[in-house]
DNA sequence: GTAGGAGTGTAACAATTGTTACAGATCAGT
DNA sequence: ACTGATCTGTAACAATTGTTACACTCCTAC
């Protein structure tokens, strides 16, 4: 039944018929539960994750373990990272967590080269993921170059709401201080203001976006 | 005579014969001298520059004329951002600045799609460069999250060392500055110190990498 | 030579962010 | 209801970065 899904969502993309039938038959379902990862800094990835259902957060880690939330890989789109990494034999210099319960369909990288040529669509499609990943690391780079904390805190909760279809965000400071690479006190002290400016309620473990 | 640099660059990345006389036939030269813009905010860029000689300095801009300095694109490097610009026919999201007086070759978009098909060579070029400008950004993200001013500031000075070939760097405190996205008296502060640390050496428009 | 401009050095202070420490609140399990 | 663990609030202080102001040097144009 993850198929229907499966083909649905390859259709939306205007892959060509021959392109679903080789995706659906050589690919293979992964279920990703809530909290587990899905590529780990250092992992030699051989397969493409294409995200059926849920998010995957996707962060940038450090040697001492400090991390960075960069964006949301959300329904129908595809790991680029991932692309590169297996096109280059690289290993992976960032870290997939799932956000919620996660299906993936793990597309191997073998017949990447060969897609890529044959079916324009699939081009198109790999292009269009590489450009929305730019994008998103651009829009990354921007909060921390040019944003105060208290602004990028409340931009980071805008987009958990818009990934998430939620008013409310289930996180304790602890959790979103880590994602932005500063301390729990901080965000305690940034979130009290923003509630004080009526842009947010507060309860535990819960932030309501209002 | 620029065409047997040229010619030599493609040879170098394993181009098919055809490829090179495509490329050579269908671009076009462009000369930037030092300091001028090739790619502004905004720009709906129809080509890809290819480097041939000097080096871009590529700086992402926010709306109130901050900047912030990304990557170089060196010799034989193109301009992925570009790539994904033309195909989506999206706006530059970035600005390219000539570093040095720079040659370019200037390929025209409308006939990626039929290379990427036609030549393995190119297509592995390609994703080649979309590698290359994710892992720059991810480096860029990493200075940006992860280190204080201090160290993203000899970072900068040795990076720079490092594109151009020479212990000197021939920028003013101001021009730093702008490029760390921060003001020209923190600049001369840390500067100061790492010539106190013996570090560098500073001369007017010169500092000098120890 | 002199005037004006650009580049640099430095001090004093402000704003932002990070750190430490501790108190109270809430929850789960017993 | 008690205990311990987790979560949040807050104060006090430190470190980093940003801002303003001004002096001094060097260079160029006149």
């Amino acid at each position: 039944m993850e198929k229907e899904k499966l083909t649905e969502l390859l259709e939306a993309q205007g892959f060509e018929k021959g392109l679903i039938d080789e995706i659906i038959t050589t690919g293979r379902l992964k279920k990703i539960s809530k909290g587990s990862n899905v590529i780990t800094p250092g992992m030699n990835a051989k397969e493409i994750p294409l995200v059926l259902e849920g998010t995957l957060k996707v962060m940038r880690q450090d040697k001492d373990g400090s991390e960075i939330f960069l964006y949301y890989l959300e329904g129908g789109e595809a790991c680029a990272m991932s692309i590169t990494c297996c096109l280059e034999n690289k290993k992976s210099e960032f870290s997939a967590v799932a956000e919620e319960d996660t299906l993936l369909w793990m597309i191997p990288m073998t017949l990447m080269d060969k897609w890529v040529e044959k079916y324009p669509a699939f081009r198109r499609f790999i292009f269009k993921s590489y450009q929305k990943r730019f994008d998103e690391l651009l829009l990354a780079i921007d909060s921390m170059a040019f944003m105060k904390l208290d602004q990028r805190l409340y931009k980071y909760l805008l987009d958990k709401k818009q990934a998430s279809g939620s008013f409310e965000i289930n996180k304790t400071h602890e959790q979103i201080a880590r994602e932005l690479n500063t301390s729990r006190v901080v965000i305690s002290r940034l979130l009290k203001q923003l509630e004080n400016e009526g842009k947010i309620e507060q309860h535990r473990n819960k932030i309501e976006i209002l």
